[in-house]
This record gives structure tokens, C-alpha cells and sequence, in this order.
DNA sequence: TCTGGGGTCCTAGGACCC
DNA sequence: TCTGGGGTCCTAGGACCC
């Protein structure tokens, strides 16, 4: 068995941990540059506030209903959710934190009779330790552990727990699971399924499965598997290291100013060194891409370009160069920029990097440079110590 | 007249996740 | 005025290898 553990409502929950008073009222948390919802209580759910609103569209209903709306703090989320995987960690050997409020638990062998009993006690432990509520799901798949504990989350939200133990569990919250809530079914599945007269996930386990090979490929007889009961995943005890590091934003107003951009973009890139390092790892290809803001009627203009480095990396002063060098290559002037982002590929563990032929950097010199950068930065706060073309504050 | 058969690697794009 | 920011895996097709 499996159990999915999953945060309730993480980021609204993380906010009333320091904020009694917005217990039980609606709540809302905006993205980046106070844009849209990506957060809500049940409260606020219960306005019928979705997903992805337009902050500014709201900001009168939200007024009228005392709806309380925040700003995100990413800082914060990441401590708390540390904080709540080891609680987790210590009551169960076996862990896969698959994201920032959700982790699969190994439940074979666990010197408990009654699962239930122990996802009782995680949820209460969780809940004092932390102050995050969560939901669990217990079953055969990981699939499954998806499907009941989304159950529980809407049908036993008293006990918050729901356990697929037998054929008979298995329907109720399967004929309750709208395809589209399914794990690995997303706005495109659901729309062919629908289209094919399946509506929920019990209808679904009875479709064949090479017609789903057909429709959906390996992932979807995986999937299909994965609901009749059959294990196509396991747990991953390592978390993988990235393939890929991106860091991308919006510009809070847009701009043409090619130095704000340059400096934007450099400022990326120390993002990207840092986590590299952090992970131990270097890399040799670098994207860069630059756009306009899609949702205006205004010239339009998207490129991005890549680079290919002789010799993998980790230095924020070598990935730069690379970097500027892939902008002015795309950048053209006139148009009105909305967002650019910076993402790096070709992975290695930094002991394993072959140094090119004809390189002629002093990578000791670097190396020394980027420790004393990164730690400084980690004591007195980031970009304590910075590269040049990040500019000296913006404007 | 007639033009092999087996691979690998890379890229772009599409689907999905939180 | 105003639309998030990260990731994963899979497939198809082209270039290339012997």
C-alpha cells in the first residue's frame, strides 16, 4: 500500500499559521507581481473564486466578501514544507516528497494492523508540530493513493482520510472522480475522453486498453493500469537531480530598455549558478528567451536562442558571458518586453565534467570565487556579493 | 532489371504535474 | 495598468553511423 499525504490548501494554510484571525474566513494568494490566484481556502472556493482569477478583476468582489488576499512569500513555503517532510520522515521509512505540499509514504511492512490508525496519527503529529493541515490517501497504486485522497480531501474532510482497501472503496471514489481530476489527465485527455462518452475514472478502468494505447500512448496504459490496481510506479527514495534549472519572471511593468534587460537576464543566471552549485552539478547548454506580452494588441516578437558551452560549468561569471552574448543575438529594439527567463541543460556531476582540449580557463580561481560568493550571499543575504552586469538596482 | 538493414543521437513539440 | 514559475516524460522525424 501507499499513502499520498497532501498539504491543505498549502500556501492559505502556511499564511494562518502566523494569522489566527483569517482561520475560517476566505482567503486567497496571489503569484508573482500580485498577478492572479494560485491559492484559496475552502472558504474562498466556496465564493466560487477559481484558480488562476484575475486579481484586478476581483479586487471589488473580493472587497465585498471580506475575501483576505495576500501576496505569495516562496521563502516561506519552502521552510514550512521542509519542516512538515521531516515530520513526515520520522514516522515513515520509506518517502518520496513529490512536491512542495505532497509526499507518497511506503505502507508495506508497516508494524501497523490498521493503516488508517497511522495515517491518524501522521495527520495529528503534522498538524502539532507544524500547524499544516493534510488530507492522506491510502491505497494499492500511486494512482489510486491520488484518487482516495482526493476523496477524503472532498467527501471525509472531518477525518480527512480515505483508504482503498477492497473493490467496493475502490468504486465509490473512483465514480466520484471526474476524468479531468485524475493524475496524468489534463485539459486535452479530458476533452477527448468526454468526447468518447467517459466521464469518470470507474468508467474509465472499464475502457480497452489498447484504444488507450492508441489515444494516449504508454503513459496512458500506465495510468489505466495504475487504476485497475496494478503497480506501474514505485516509490523514489533519491530525489532525482534536475535535467534542467530554469528561471524565468515577468517584468512587473514591461520594458524596451536593453540594460534593464541585460541585467535582468544576469541576475537569472546567478540564479541558475547557484542552484547548479547547490546541487553539485555543472552544465554546458544555455536558452535564453525573451518576450512581449501575448495578451496585448500590440507588435508581438518571442525569440530565444541556444548555446552550446565547450566545457560544463558552474561559474555564474562564465554562464553569463554565454548568456548576454545569446541575448543581443535575439534582442531587437522597439518592442515592448514582457518577461525573459534563462534555463540550463546538459547536467553532469560537477566531478565529471570533461574539460575541453583547448580550454584555457582558470576553473581553481573560479571555483574559489563562486564558494566565497555563495557563502557570503547565504549569511548576509542574497546578492550581498554580485556580478557587475546584474547593475546596482534597477532605476 | 536493380537501390539494405540495422542502429544512435538530437531536436522540437506535445502532453502532463504542482 | 493588470494574465506564475517551476518541472517531467514521451514521440516523431531527421541526420548520421556502419
Amino acid at each position: 500500500m501507499f499513502a499520498l499525504i497532501d498539504c491543505n490548501n498549502f500556501y492559505v494554510s502556511c499564511k494562518r499559521t502566523f494569522n489566527a484571525k483569517i482561520e475560517k474566513k476566505p482567503v486567497v494568494v496571489l503569484s508573482n507581481n500580485d498577478g492572479c490566484v494560485i491559492a484559496l481556502s475552502n472558504e474562498a472556493k466556496a465564493l466560487d473564486i477559481k484558480m488562476g482569477a484575475l486579481a484586478f478583476e476581483k479586487e471589488e468582489f473580493f472587497a465585498k466578501n471580506n475575501v483576505e488576499v495576500f501576496s505569495s512569500n516562496y521563502a516561506l513555503y519552502g521552510d514550512i514544507s521542509n519542516r512538515v517532510m521531516a515530520t513526515i520522515a520520522e514516522m515513515a521509512p520509506g518517502m518520496e516528497v513529490y512536491s512542495i505540499d505532497e509526499a507518497f509514504i511506503d505502507f508495506h511492512n508497516m508494524p501497523y494492523e490498521n493503516l488508517e490508525e497511522l495515517a491518524q496519527k501522521i495527520r495529528a503529529t503534522v498538524k502539532q508540530y507544524t500547524g499544516i493541515p493534510v488530507s492522506i490517501g491510502i491505497a494499492p497504486t500511486k494512482t489510486l493513493a491520488k484518487v482516495a485522497n482526493r476523496y477524503a480531501k472532498k467527501y471525509r474532510s472531518a477525518i480527512g482520510i480515505y483508504q482503498i482497501d477492497s473493490d467496493t472503496d475502490a468504486e465509490i471514489a473512483l465514480v466520484n472522480t471526474p476524468v479531468e481530476d485524475i493524475w496524468g489527465i489534463g485539459y486535452r485527455y479530458a476533452k477527448m475522453l468526454n468526447e468518447n462518452g467517459i466521464f469518470n475514472a470507474l468508467q474509465l478502468t472499464h475502457a480497452k486498453e489498447e484504444w488507450i494505447r492508441q489515444k494516449m500512448h504508454v503513459v496512458g496504459v500506465r495510468m489505466l493500469r495504475e487504476l485497475q490496481g496494478e503497480m506501474c510506479y514505485s516509490l523514489k527514495n533519491e530525489p532525482a537531480p534536475k535535467k534542467g534549472i530554469c528561471v524565468s519572471r515577468s517584468f512587473g511593468r514591461t520594458t524596451k530598455d536593453v540594460k534593464v534587460i541585460t541585467e535582468t537576464v544576469a541576475t537569472f543566471v546567478a540564479r541558475v549558478g547557484e542552484k547548479l552549485r547547490k546541487q553539485k552539478s555543472c552544465a554546458h547548454i544555455i536558452h535564453v528567451f525573451l518576450y512581449t506580452n501575448p495578451h496585448k494588441d500590440e507588435p508581438q516578437y518571442f525569440n530565444s536562442k541556444v548555446l552550446q558551452l565547450p566545457t560544463s560549468t558552474n561559474s555564474t561569471f562564465e554562464i553569463i558571458r554565454y548568456a548576454l552574448r545569446g541575448l543581443e543575438l535575439i534582442f531587437k529594439t522597439g518592442y515592448n518586453y514582457k518577461k525573459a527567463g534563462v534555463m540550463i541543460s546538459g547536467i553532469v556531476p560537477e566531478n565529471q565534467v570533461q574539460i575541453s582540449l583547448f580550454d584555457a580557463r582558470k576553473r581553481e580561481l573560479d571555483a574559489k570565487a563562486m564558494k566565497a560568493m555563495d557563502s557570503l550571499n547565504r549569511t548576509m543575504g542574497r546578492d550581498t556579493v554580485k556580478v557587475a552586469t546584474q547593475g546596482f538596482g534597477l532605476e
